[in-house]
DNA sequence: GCAATATAGTTTCTTGTGAAACCATTTGTC
DNA sequence: GACAAATGGTTTCACAAGAAACTATATTGC
């Protein structure tokens, strides 16, 4: 592994790099955010996800949770709004008030289970089948020009790294 | 449902192809999320950010808008709201009032500035600096952990990955 | 069989946020 | 100098989203 100049941080998450040293006061505490995980990640999300949700906006009229909710019943068919809280780590309110609107507008189906009459099954209809029919290529095709400037072994150590962070946060979190 | 088939498509993030079955069923248009960079990077961001904020609000009561004004104040020292927006990608409210209620607490000083009384200067306090040299700490530490199962390769990787993707959106952002 | 408890999903309440309106000051233009 | 435009920052408004209360159904223990 190369040893360089890295800061102290045992990955290089850390500040000051600025000589300024010995400037006579006392060792200023100070998080140079620009190199901060969490900050860059969030930083890069949020726009990623403004962009994308106002294509969806403009376009389809839909927001993100109900995008969300969309592309897993075009995956899974049947589902329920428990599952997608689960998949989707959104709030149940949030799934709630989605599933909702999208069956206002006709986009989704919904039935009492036969077996439980607490839940009630979900899939899409043919409209939200045409509506996915023409969103997903859009998706994909914002996706791939996003990508467009990565090799394919960058994007893949891209997920790599993503799943090891939230395979970790997972072991964090329980605690 | 482990997805793990590798699909095609330039760099994997794939969905119903071709095989368009004449009249009658349409190929269903499918997205597998989870291979789907805005939703992996976005749910990725959203805990790390859920975990950060909680630690934040349970140990210094500051929230995540708070939270950058100050990071950026020990960074630079003296700023002005509408710079900590340009930093931190941040509505100008937002800033607003994060900065007041960092004032309220006494954590940061604010003056106008004496070339233009528009424009309020802001730095820390010792209060604020204080805080500082203890929340710091903790937050590398909670990055460390974080990334503690990336080698440094795969850290500097995933730093010059997201760069690309930031230019990148920029680049599509403009038109 | 019937309380007590758990679960799926909805609704209510509160809060944080972005958009737009607004205020104060500065910078131009004449 | 005076009026118009621009700029930094605050406030108002509308709304999305999480927390908690609530409803309806299922399950468990007795």
């Amino acid at each position: 592994m190369e040893v360089d100049e890295r800061s102290s941080g045992e990955h290089g998450a850390s500040a000051g790099e600025e000589g300024d040293a010995g400037s006579g006061s006392l060792p200023r505490a100070e998080l140079d955010l620009s190199q901060f995980l969490p900050y860059r990640l969030n930083r890069l999300a949020d726009r990623i996800s403004d962009e994308l949700e106002r294509m969806y906006a403009e376009r389809y009229d839909i927001n993100v949770a109900q995008w969300r909710v969309l592309a897993w019943l075009s995956h899974c068919d049947e589902l329920t709004a428990k599952k997608i809280c689960g998949y989707t780590n959104m709030d149940k309110a949030r799934v709630s008030r989605a599933v909702q609107a999208l069956e206002d507008r006709g986009l989704i189906h919904r039935e009492p289970s036969v077996h439980d009459q607490r839940v009630h099954d979900l899939h899409l209809t043919p409209a939200g089948e045409e509506l996915l029919a023409s969103l997903v290529p859009d998706a994909q095709a914002w996706e791939a020009e996003l990508v467009a400037t990565l090799s394919v072994g960058e994007y893949r150590d891209l997920f790599n790294a993503m799943g090891k962070l939230e395979r970790q946060l997972e072991r964090i979190g329980r605690r």
